[in-house]
DNA sequence: GGTCAACCTTTTGTATACAAGAACTCTTTC
DNA sequence: GAAAGAGTTCTTGTATACAAAAGGTTGACC
């Protein structure tokens, strides 16, 4: 793995930034996302532009169509719906590898990174919350033992990044998220896979319901 | 889904032409592609070739080390195994879900272009059997009724088609897979979503397996 | 003779210039 | 008055020119 710092170039910065903008919903489902106006912004050409532009469109946050320009292209309720399930599927995977290849060492360190992550849902320290739940699930890929289902993961993780953060407006969601964080922990204990990919399989299918139920509230809300 | 025919810009036939080279091993692991070279080779200039290697970069078949090149990167025998586990995963899931969503329409179309598969293995028209065998997969994630997990399997899919191709070298192994694929719509006729889950697990992972097991021959041979 | 440093070459990254296609408008015709 | 068509303008796609960084080479010094 590559942890070694490399400089990069300003095309990969300014496409982080462009994900951002477009995550924080900056940037309207449709709307055209303009090259030169954006060059002026970012203070480039258009060239790294287009290859921030490139970046984005493999990651499925921009549509481009040829001579027409580039739209970003926010999923509706279905394909988050659909998404969610994707990633309970995947995870409940390497939930089921990781129970028979689990190292003490990785359950010692989700069991720290669970007490941390209660500690900050009581504290409601947000940021503490993400990174340590974040952290959680990322020890779980690790363990799968499959490098690649760990990539694929941490690469839907971090897409459905934003709108997991809608469930926090959930009352009691993050102590329940927390009690099911145990359960995984006690299945993979014990070793056992059935019941350990049943548990993640809930409790990230769990949050695409309550995600429903939410986009349900709204709607409603709004009429 | 867009079908609409719209003109390829130069750059993605490129990125095509490219991807083909690299799948078919005419560019070997670890060798640098070179900007110039391959400009004049395709008579265009560096611009257009430069957006293809963000294509591939993203689809993971080269590796851009920034300010140093691009360098195709070859999965390794371990990498290809996890691959292809993951791809298990993934289409069992496919048939949970299908199980149980399955028309009466595609459920007849599976059958058919099982019967073309078959024939095609008995013909031995390779070509033929690559365009049903792929389609009867397709299928099978669309069936599955989420659009996503049918996108993320169609990708992968893709991906492993080079390596796939390499079991055709393994006598009998066509008509073992035809009969899994009975096996397959046997559940999904009974709309046993457990079963069809294992069904497709079992005749994806075999395909890793013998993939290992040719490898391995390969690596004696060669010694 | 070996090693380190400066220079030169090669290659990537970015800016700008140019070409071609799409949309918009204005005019003309039915 | 509406619709169709030609021309204009704006935007994208591609080529070229320029800048900066990495690697190799040569020369000098220890």
């Amino acid at each position: 793995m590559y942890t070694k710092k490399m400089e990069r170039k300003r095309s990969d910065l300014i496409a982080d930034a462009l994900e951002s903008l477009i995550l924080d919903g900056t940037f309207a489902d449709g709307e055209r996302l303009d090259e030169q106006q954006l060059a002026q912004r970012f203070d480039v050409s258009r060239t790294p532009l287009r290859e921030a532009f490139q970046r984005l469109t493999l990651s499925g946050l921009v549509e481009q169509i040829p001579r027409r320009g580039v739209f970003v292209r926010q999923p509706g309720p279905v394909e988050l719906l659909q998404m969610f399930e994707v990633m309970a599927e995947l995870e409940a995977v390497c939930a089921r590898l990781a129970a028979t290849r689990i190292s003490d060492a990785a359950l010692e360190e989700m069991h720290a990174t669970n007490d941390r992550c209660k500690a900050a849902v009581e504290a409601r320290e947000t940021d503490v919350y993400y990174r340590e739940n974040r952290r959680f699930h990322a020890i779980l890929y690790h363990e799968s033992g499959n490098a690649f289902l760990e990539q694929e993961c941490l690469r839907l993780h971090k897409r459905l990044h934003p709108f997991r953060r809608m469930q926090l407006r959930l009352r009691g969601r993050l102590r329940q998220s927390m009690s099911e964080h145990e359960a995984i922990l006690a299945a993979l204990e014990d070793g056992d896979g059935t019941a350990a990919a049943e548990a993640v399989r809930n409790h990230v299918a769990v949050q695409g319901e309550k995600f429903h139920h939410l986009i349900a509230s709204l709607k409603s809300a709004a009429e």
